[in-house]
DNA sequence: TTCGTGGTAGACGGATCGGTCTAAGACGCG
DNA sequence: CGCGTCTTAGACCGATCCGTCTACCACGAA
């Protein structure tokens, strides 16, 4: 069982690693499972063994990613958290910017998965389009949340802007290859916090 | 030669519209020219009669876009930069931000047809590619040249910042479907204005 | 050793991909 | 009417798409 479970996961392993990165160069539709399975070194059964469809791999890439972007952000943020006092909220929210802009920085940066797979599949409904939906969601929230402890006056306005120049960022960042994108983005929030907490003081 | 002119002009722009529409609605890859033939009413041989191939098809279908939307972002600039006097940078930067507004409130948008061919099409010296850059330069350039007019300090740092909104904006609408984004965008954009600006006053 | 079981290799299926080619239609002109 | 030219329908091409199926192989248990 041991010795069985761990080859199931190794492949597994592979195959979603192997998908993630051709995924993340072709695109989505451009890249068939043939291609993924003979660069992975695995058969076609063993995927259909691990997978329901070509779909399900999908979403297990952008789970995969997506539990990936959350450890290294929730520790990007929660390193500052400890040190930071009154200032907790605007400290947390440069840290995000900061991991964004580390993120972006990085050679292997080809955009954000989540957006190339929105472009792909539009529809509502799909599961794809549902996993890009859960990404964006638990990231807007943490945005709200460190949003919450500025004092502003209306932190979900702050922060719903704080939330587009981070897309704006990484989209900026992948499209033009401007990787200045993401500290003109912090410069910006910058602005935006201080005038929403001085409005609240006001 | 005006009746075959007209006659290859129809079969051409009916081509264009027709692959506009499928591509914008299930993305570039996923759309075959078999379905935009049959979609279009047209024969194989008349679409590569008027294109070298389907990517030859998709770079003109984004020109036609990037001519439509240059088209009617100018005339929103234009209008009120009449009317405006000394702050005329100002008007005609919320008159781009009212212009994206208007646009992703249309129950016809989808999101940036540009984006979902930068997502699909990563590759820089892509010809896809290329007329998406060509888009984003030309809308960069415009938001560089009203906000040079605002008398803010930085004029190209102001006018990156808010590129990052507008791009973020027009994301955020198409992937989360949140109507209100522009409008946010906008509200930032009012701070950043006036940051800017008062920055360089002092 | 013999069996059973679970994973794998790769042939195979029908559909579709982008693109070419041929044969015939549509039309103006003499 | 007969001719020449331009356009078109759709068969055809090899490649590839996603997914299934069968035959086999490796390995643990008895």
């Amino acid at each position: 069982m041991a010795q069985r479970g761990t080859k199931r996961g190794n492949a597994r392993v592979q195959l979603i690693d192997t998908a993630l990165d051709l995924f993340d160069r072709h695109g989505f539709h451009a890249v068939g499972i043939d291609k993924i399975l003979s660069a992975a070194g695995l058969a076609k059964m063993t995927l259909y063994h691990h997978f329901d469809s070509k779909e399900a791999l999908i979403v297990a890439v952008l789970e995969k990613r997506d539990a990936a972007f959350r450890e290294k952000f929730t520790a990007a943020v929660a390193a500052v958290a400890a040190s930071a006092g009154a200032d907790a909220g605007r400290a947390q929210l440069f840290a995000m910017f900061d991991a964004i802009e580390a993120w972006v920085r990085d050679p292997a940066f080809r955009g954000s998965l989540f957006d190339k797979a929105a472009a792909e599949y539009g529809e509502k409904e799909h599961p794809v389009k549902k996993a890009v939906l859960a990404h964006k969601g638990w990231l807007f929230g943490e945005v709200r949340r460190a949003a919450a402890t500025t004092g502003a006056a209306d932190p979900v306005k702050l922060a719903a802007e704080l939330f587009l120049l981070m897309e704006g960022a990484v989209l900026a960042a992948a499209v033009t290859g401007d990787r200045t994108a993401a500290r003109r983005a912090k410069a910006a929030a910058e602005t935006l916090i201080a005038a929403a907490t001085l409005a609240a003081r006001a």
